[in-house]
DNA sequence: GTTCTAGAAC
DNA sequence: GTTCTAGAAC
């Protein structure tokens, strides 16, 4: 898949990833270095679709924000292709958006407004583009200051997630609207991760018919790799969400339930997946479809420290390592 | 989410 | 003595 740049014409600043489907805000910031004060910190707020090759482009602030001659409108959203130009506000910041293939996650080079004085350290092999092997995470959107308005500092753990979805190495199906990892430690034979492009944080902020459409999509996407599991005859597969993930962007756990994996060390792990902690698929999506909205039952928290119980026959087990032991009694061979 | 480890449990 | 958990740190 392409990889979506947006460029300052007026060379102010590195060019900006703009991730497939997630929603960024830009406006008077560092990133941008705008300071006027027409412009609004949340000035657009942009969306790019890599496949279709535009972005959209919607005006937040109250000042005007153009795509060429344009006006966006307060509210209002505008398709944005390379070759257009947008600016953020007024007839000022010009910006184009450049697709191209993702090579090694290294923005395209910056506009100059002005050569540098003198003295440049210029690159030794010339026109060259010598690519350095350099090791996997590095992302669109890591290492660099983040153009988004949330809480989304890469560094974080719990924001992991963001960064191994947007590897290609880590990715074994994607679409327009999501992609599947494997999970980095499986608690199973089989476990796999389902996230949308589209940032959302957790369940709190599913809203309506369009995240209803996209959670459809996602199970119908986890059921896909179920069906093309070579071991899916003999094993049995739940897709759910935890009701209070640890990870940050919204994630759908499709994981076969022989629980068999080194990764799964303790209550908290097993209780995550066998208590109503761990909310199905189509539960969720039920909720959703009735009331407009997701909510957790107060105490949900309390049930991760439950004594350990056989998700299969009930038994109850004293530590995890006889938990194990007791499970290869329901494998059926 | 994981890793590390003190100290509880045995 | 060893095994295992659970809480802090990341």
């Amino acid at each position: 898949m392409l990889t979506c740049w947006l460029i300052s014409e007026d060379g102010n600043h590195e060019p900006l990833p703009l991730p497939h489907y997630q929603r960024v805000t830009l406006g008077r910031g560092p990133e941008t270095t705008i300071k006027d004060k027409k412009c609004s910190r949340h000035q657009v707020e942009l969306k790019a679709d890599c496949n279709k090759g535009y972005v959209k482009v919607k005006q937040l602030g109250a000042n005007p924000t153009f795509v060429d001659s344009v006006e966006v409108g307060k509210g209002m959203e505008v398709k944005m292709e390379p070759g257009q130009q947008l600016h953020i506000v007024n007839q000022l910041y010009p910006y184009t958006v450049h697709f191209m293939e993702d090579l090694s996650g290294e923005p395209p080079p910056a506009k100059r407004p002005r050569e540098p004085p003198s003295g440049e350290v210029a690159d030794s092999k010339g026109a060259s583009n010598v690519k350095v092997a350099k090791q996997a995470n590095h992302t669109p959107s890591s290492g660099r200051e983040s153009a988004t308005s949330n809480n989304e500092k890469p560094g974080i753990w719990s924001n992991g997630l963001k960064a191994t979805m947007q590897d290609p190495k880590m990715q074994v199906y994607k679409d327009d609207k999501v992609v599947v990892i494997k999970d980095k430690y499986p608690k199973a034979l089989y476990h796999w991760l389902v996230l949308p492009w589209e940032s959302i944080p957790n369940m709190k902020a599913l809203r309506g018919e369009e995240h209803c459409d996209l959670l459809r999509h996602m199970q119908q996407v986890g059921q896909r790799m179920v069906a093309q599991c070579k071991d899916t005859p003999a094993l049995r597969f739940r897709s759910g969400y935890h009701a209070i993930p640890s990870m940050s962007h919204i994630h759908l756990h499709v994981i076969s339930q022989d629980f068999d994996s080194p990764a799964l060390k303790n209550k908290k792990h097993w209780n995550s997946f066998t208590t109503d902690y761990f909310i199905d698929s189509q539960d969720v999506i039920q909720m959703l479809e009735k009331t407009g909205k997701v909510t957790v039952k107060d105490g949900t928290s309390e049930l991760l420290k439950l004594p350990l119980r056989c998700h299969v026959c009930h038994k109850e087990l004293a530590t995890i390592p006889s938990l194990k032991e007791h499970l290869k009694t329901h494998i059926s061979v």
